[in-house]
DNA sequence: TATCTATACTTGTATAGACAAGTAGTATCG
DNA sequence: CGATACTACTTGTCTATACAAGTATAGATA
């Protein structure tokens, strides 16, 4: 077994195989992934390296073991969706993706604002600036409104909103690695009313979103219609 | 070094020390913990067995490792109340505990219901059931009603809820592993009108939540009077 | 038939040593 | 003085081996 000339992160090629063979469906849920022993033959590596591979595929929750008997490719849970807001009556079929009939996009600009401070913008700096409201079925479900730091997705103004939803682009070109959810019930602004349709005194969800991607922020508030159910789907870290 | 006789999770006796270490204060943020080489020596360990301890606690946010220059206790975020709801007004203060007139237990019993199908029970199994409204300096701001697997918390109704919060107290004795969380702004019934002191057409927030732990399952939910801004902090994790 | 037992396989933990790679400080040289 | 090389220390990766511990299966036993 002739060591590498350069050790270098074959624990990480070993673990991405095995994500290949899941994602490809060579390896379906519940199958059995070879053993510490197999991989680590394949690879010409130590088991103690094959073992490193499967301990974190372990601890990212794409496979489980089970001492004594093996390990087996994790059942997927339906939290792909992870801390992003969706309508519940459109989880399912949001999935293939928008269509154009569902969004309105009101404003897409570059502006300069004091919220620059905010998201740890020079005052001054540049901003994106979008307002888009969602509708199902031809009704406003969503008001949304973004800000985000040009330096996070350069080409975020360039993007056709009726083919990709912010969250989608945003998501594809900047890892959110953390963020901020506040949360209030209220009744809105003229402004919102008429795009939301809805009257004065409804009470409707407002959500705002802060979120980082290595060091720089996006934020992002949105108004549910009044009726609307969200769903936050979170897993749990404990510290 | 003599090779213990049951090796039996020296990795995880060093993390515990550490940690011990960082939550006596003994170790302060950005302190140096002790390098690989010498905890392992303290240990009577092997430097794979240490690294194996202070990689486990990079990976729970707990240290900072940098190769070449060594390892450093990490600064504490503010996300120690995870998936949790706090109000903001209150997040700090809540820290040390809570104050007995800033709770007051409506109900706490045990009882059979229909409920016990979305709880992974069978129909006829007993439920523990909890009414408490919360207070800031004597205005209610939380309406909060929970029903328990008596499995998870078997002694979840002798607890005093005026010295600890449910959501402490569940916390401790059962990990939460995953959550789901259903929002939406209501106006609501005519008993929580009263005991939040709110007059019938303002927006409330209605929060829903069901935690599992171990498959079993705990459901939350939460009323919060209008204007009172709720804050939802958690990491966000990639598949 | 039912129960125990050996064994073959798995993962979990641990060791001792090796080299790679990054950083900070010190000594040296032009 | 400034750039360079060296050194001491750190973490990162990897190997080869060892024993502990959990599980399933086949075969022997009562």
């Amino acid at each position: 077994m002739a060591r590498p000339e350069q050790p270098f992160a074959l624990y990480g090629k070993i673990k991405k195989s095995v994500v290949r063979d899941i994602e490809s469906g060579k390896l379906k849920p519940d199958d059995r992934v070879p053993s510490e022993t197999k991989l680590a033959q394949s690879f010409n590596a130590s088991r103690m390296t094959a073992n490193r591979a499967l301990k974190e595929l372990t601890e990212e929750g794409r496979i489980i073991r089970v001492q004594g008997v093996g390990t087996f490719v994790a059942r997927p849970k339906p939290d792909a969706a992870l801390l992003e807001i969706k309508s519940i009556a459109k989880e399912i079929s949001d999935w293939g993706g928008v269509h154009s009939s569902e969004v309105l996009v009101l404003r897409k600009e570059e502006l300069t604002s004091k919220i620059a401070q905010k998201m740890n913008l020079k005052p001054g700096d540049a901003i994106f600036h979008s307002v888009i409201v969602h509708r199902d079925r031809d009704v406003p479900v969503q008001y949304s409104e973004r800000f985000i730091n040009p330096k996070v997705a350069p080409f975020y103004l360039e993007q056709d909103f009726y083919k990709i939803t912010p969250s989608e682009y945003l998501l594809d070109v900047a890892p959110v690695q953390e963020a901020e959810h506040i949360i209030e019930a209220v009744t809105c602004k003229k402004e919102i009313l008429k795009s939301l349709k809805i009257k004065p005194d409804e009470p409707c969800l407002c959500l705002k979103r802060r979120t980082w991607s290595f060091d720089m922020v996006a934020t992002y508030s949105i108004i549910v219609s009044p009726g609307s159910r969200y769903k936050l789907v979170g897993k749990f870290i404990r510290r």
